[in-house]
RNA sequence: GUGGGUAUAGCUCAGUUGGUUAGAGCACCGGAUUGUGAUUCCGGGGGUCGGGGGUUCAAGUCCCCUUACCCACCCCA
């Protein structure tokens, strides 16, 4: 018989691990509200030209990355990354002209076609926010500001905000073409990789790590000197607004996004390496894009967190706490081994099912166990109470409560089970 | 997509230069006066050694292919 898997990149959260996950979602969802953002949930798959408008054509996301299907004449992807769908809801619900500034957010599945690694997996989960309708600078300071309180109420410490501006159209294609002129003379003495990227992203020769490359970028344009004077004061607020949030942001010129909508603020956020990364979390501005999009000319900023790279750092640091998945408050241990089993069965059912008619979460044996078994297992299930129910008690009405962590234990009539139930949990 | 590593019980791993019915710890199940949670002791179930092919009298062990995972690149959350 052929075993089946989950497919590769993609892996099942069992319920061991979600507690870890529930808390991060909790997070994200609290923190979110509380910045004023509002949950919005597009479809998971898009056309597949929204991708390719948006996140840009020579992207490694849309050349090899992108899962899609066809039906008929209709391309589809399955998002690899949020915005774009949130930024097409925008425009679709014609928010631009009721209410044209729109703090929104999402949390859920992402995928990209790419080979596995530890913190990097075809199906991921990310939390983003996009702020629409705005360029004010404290917007940009804001959602640093949100991005860095989720890892802090996670209990993460030590993060590094990276900070860059890539300016605006214009700033950006001066700045290349003068990167490009830089690096023209040398080409050569590139690395064969930089070589390609001279080609398809010349920025991102800054960024190479060969030490031979790093040598020959010695003296490069600096982005932020292309910057016009309304794009640096942008920039200079924006650093303003983050050191009167008690923010320390780094300016890190050598930082460049991977996705071709960015303006202006580019930002990363860095925590203690884990493995071959060390960003948690991405982000910047984007203020064309809703008009490249096809809606109307509004800037936006907003930023993504990836879950598993944020879990492996948490385990790593030790910050996990203790987290278990909650056991139902009752377990209902069946006394078998009498006359008449069946009708004990039944009993344990119909009294599961009271008390959870009574708001007492409870589930009931369906092992053909040793009572010590059953009493074993109740002990390692994190239950609160135990209800036994025998043959004596069966004909008597009644049945045996447990406190168990009072190690307590009475006896109350069948009618009175389920407040006495309550009784013992709301006490 | 490139380079390297790993794959043996549910989990963590032993398995000697190829040589009998493949082991341990943990976990699981049962028992130790027939209806009560710990510890201890005793016993038990469970693996076609990732999958396929090859070499050999003989393969968990050697060779090839394949799949998955891990690590480093590329890139990115």
């Amino acid at each position: 018989m052929k075993s089946y898997k989950a497919p590769r990149g993609m892996r099942d959260v069992l319920p061991e691990e979600m507690p870890a996950w529930q808390r991060l979602e909790a997070t994200a969802h609290r923190l979110a509200r509380l910045f004023g953002y509002s949950e919005v949930r597009p479809p998971l798959m898009e056309e597949t030209e929204l991708f390719t408008r948006s996140v840009g054509e020579v992207t490694d996301i849309v050349e090899k990355e992108m899962f899609s299907l066809k039906k008929g004449k209709t391309s589809l992807t399955l998002r690899p990354e949020g915005t774009a769908g949130v930024v097409r809801a925008y425009c679709q619900a014609g928010y631009a002209k009721r209410d044209p500034l729109q703090r929104l957010y999402y949390c859920g599945p992402m995928w990209r076609y790419e080979r596995p690694q530890r913190g990097r997996e075809r199906m991921f989960t990310q939390f983003g926010v996009e702020c629409i309708g705005s360029a004010d600078p404290r917007l940009d300071a804001e959602a640093i500001q949100l991005a860095c309180r989720f890892f802090e109420e996670l209990g993460l410490t030590g993060l590094e905000v990276r900070l860059n501006s890539m300016g605006d159209g214009d700033d950006r294609d001066r700045y290349r073409d003068a990167v490009r002129g830089f690096f023209e003379p040398k080409r050569a003495e590139l690395c064969e990789l930089c070589q390609d990227r001279f080609e398809r992203n010349v920025l991102r020769v800054l960024d190479c790590k060969n030490p031979s490359c790093q040598e020959l970028a010695i003296g490069a344009p600096v982005v932020l000197d292309f910057l016009s004077e309304e794009n640096a004061a942008h920039f200079a607020d924006v650093q303003v607004a983050l050191k009167s949030l008690g923010r320390e942001p780094i300016v890190d010129p050598g930082i460049v996004r991977g996705l071709d909508y960015y303006t202006k603020t580019i930002f990363e956020i860095h925590a203690p390496a884990i493995g071959a990364r060390s960003a948690i979390c991405g982000g910047g501005r984007y203020d064309h894009l809703v008009r490249d999009l096809g809606g109307p000319d509004v800037p936006a900023v907003g930023f993504a967190i990836g879950f598993s790279g944020t879990l492996i750092m948490l385990e790593e640091l030790g910050l996990m706490g203790d987290l278990k998945p909650v056991a139902p408050d009752a377990y209902v241990a069946c006394l078998t081994g009498g006359d008449d089993d069946a009708a004990l069965r039944r009993e344990v059912l119909c009294v599961a099912d009271e008390l959870r008619a009574a708001g007492v979460s409870a589930i009931f044996d369906v092992d053909e166990r040793s009572f010590k078994g059953q009493m074993k297992a109740i002990a390692k299930g994190g239950y609160r109470l135990a209800v036994i129910v025998g043959e004596d008690e069966l004909a008597r009405g009644v049945v045996q409560l447990k406190d168990l962590g009072a190690r307590e234990q009475t006896e109350v009539p069948r009618a009175d089970l389920a407040s006495a139930a309550k009784g013992l949990l709301g006490g």
